[in-house]
DNA sequence: ATTATATTCGGAATAGTTCTGATTACGAAT
DNA sequence: ATTCGTAATCAGAACTATTCCGAATATAAT
């Protein structure tokens, strides 16, 4: 029996956590660390750092990866899928089909034990479509 | 109309794309890096990044990302799944269920222009899991 | 062969994250 | 309330993965 250390509800935690699920969105350690800030300004980012993998380890937030190579945070911690625009980076919820991990243990999972599955959309979003599909026009009439 | 410029088959970019195929695994830039080195002891680390971007640029393969920040390379430009182990981070293919990102742009998509779709699995792998049953019949003998 | 320039090597630079070490502060026990 | 052990903090150094830079080289078109 591994005993898990004993955790201090300290302020920066407790702002961690606020921050994460006020901001809603999908932010990185950097936005988090930006707006932490704000309420802390000796806030260092080796603690929001810090504070984001604890909140991890304990389930309040979950890690989304996607094309870039910075993490991303999630306040929602139930299951679902993420899309990202290629052209902003942004990443949001959608709602459609799950894919149940637990399925993939009966067909094809050769031996491994399977607990997760993350699901990530790539393509544009409406925004930066529109903005695109200007750019182009103004080019054409040059 | 955007014209591609013009590109050289060096033996440099030859013996990358035989590498990330030979290699069959989900190799990282390193580890390519590694090999195509047994062959060409004088290439640059940053010749093997610039050759597989360009190389995924031109579809020739795919880059995967896992629950680690390196990108890892895929030989197999057909869709398809993947697996992670928690523990030793490899990734394989899985063949399971695939979905159809054309799918999303009628439910849920909200504007997006979906063409791709990301998907891992999470698990341990049989290796680990052996593994790690040994470690902890031994831990109970003590 | 000549030539234009895409590509190379090697190292410096950058981005994102983790580690370190001296100091601080939480919270359990007195 | 005070003491005390140690988890957590700040600040910056270190590390990892990747990209950028510039002078030299090599490819492929003429």
């Amino acid at each position: 029996m591994k005993q898990s250390a004993i955790r201090r509800m300290t302020k920066q935690r407790v702002i961690v956590l606020n921050t994460v699920k006020s901001l809603g969105s999908h932010p990185t350690a950097y936005e988090i660390f930006e707006r932490v800030r704000q309420e802390l300004p000796r806030v260092s980012l080796s603690t929001v750092y810090r504070n984001l993998s604890i909140l991890v380890g304990q389930g309040d937030i979950l890690t989304v990866r996607g094309l870039g190579q910075e993490v991303h945070y999630d306040h929602n911690v139930h299951d679902h899928c993420h899309v990202q625009c290629r052209a902003c980076g942004k990443i949001s919820d959608i709602n459609t089909v799950f894919i149940d991990p637990s399925c993939v243990n009966s067909h094809g999972g050769e031996g491994y034990i399977i607990d997760d599955v993350l699901i990530t959309f790539i393509g544009v979003c409406p925004e930066c479509a529109n903005r695109m599909k200007e750019e182009d026009n103004n080019a054409a009439n040059i």
